[in-house]
DNA sequence: TGGTATTTTGATAATGGTTATCATTACCAA
DNA sequence: TTGGTAATGATAACCATTATCAAAATACCA
């Protein structure tokens, strides 16, 4: 199943209504391959449908997340940024201090540990969040 | 040296003042043994010294991330905590979404595997976050 | 021990990302 | 169609954090 027909089905499965807006910007936003903020997307979604709110954006993304196809992050003190999650697997990041590249990486060993880790504290993990930060090849003296 | 010799140090070396606020302030947080709000650091303080103001607080705080003294998280969406780190040596953490409780682990071999991820993505890492999220014991169904 | 340049402080206004409000509009099952 | 409910857009509100600035405190030197 596609991401487009996963959240129609998502919003039917929990009696929520599917609106040309929520179309819209979810499309927008699965196309983006790229850790975007709110209003980033809520520009991109302006250009093609300039009648729709910055609330709604954010009321979707909201959606998105909960419906498993998003994942909000906040590297650093940052404001909120978000990526599709509906077709790339989990991974973590590695974000660049100096200017602000973010590289992406999945290591199993590191999940495996941490799920071992967890269960040997009597926790049952459900998502975690692993940043690096750092100096990227460029901006290393 | 001991953390508020540490701090006092921390300022001196670059020209900062040392003052009774900061002094009060830093003595405080040290002396929380959690992950602290600056809002709750306020309210503490101001038993001792009412008229001492929220900003110094903030600024305080910020001073002894920078001297490597606290370190600030930012667990889910919830505003940024404190926790002391002079004597505690790195660790990461488990956090319940339920209740809110936070445990926290070390573990060297998945420190050890961050690092040479990094560095076979050219990334020299200077600090990372790793943060468990699921359900403590007492909150598993 | 003052004097003085500089830093720090406290009160408060401003900021900015995100959420709440609410009248209006859109959806959809019957 | 229609009726009941949910969603939307505009904007006000929120709230943690930061900026501002006049007044006070500090460090250093004569
Ligand atoms: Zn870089
Ligand atoms: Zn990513
Ligand atoms: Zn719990
Ligand atoms: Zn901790």
């Amino acid at each position: 199943m596609g991401n487009t027909a996963c959240f129609t089905k998502y919003l039917a499965d929990r009696g929520l209504k599917s609106t040309r807006q929520r179309e819209l910007i979810s499309a927008t936003f699965m196309a983006i391959n790229d850790h975007t903020s709110a209003e980033e997307l809520y520009l991109r979604v302006a250009k093609e449908e300039p009648d729709v709110g910055l609330a709604t954006v954010y009321r979707t993304l909201k959606l998105l997340c909960s419906a498993g196809l998003a994942r909000e992050h906040r590297f650093g003190n940052s404001s909120s940024r978000y990526e599709p999650l509906s077709i790339k697997q989990h991974h973590d990041h590695l974000i660049c201090t100096k200017c602000g590249y973010v590289e992406e990486f999945e290591h199993p060993k590191i999940e495996k540990l941490q799920d071992e880790i967890a269960a040997s504290l009597g926790f049952e993990v459900m998502t975690h969040k692993l940043e690096l930060y750092g100096l990227c090849r460029k901006c290393q003296p």
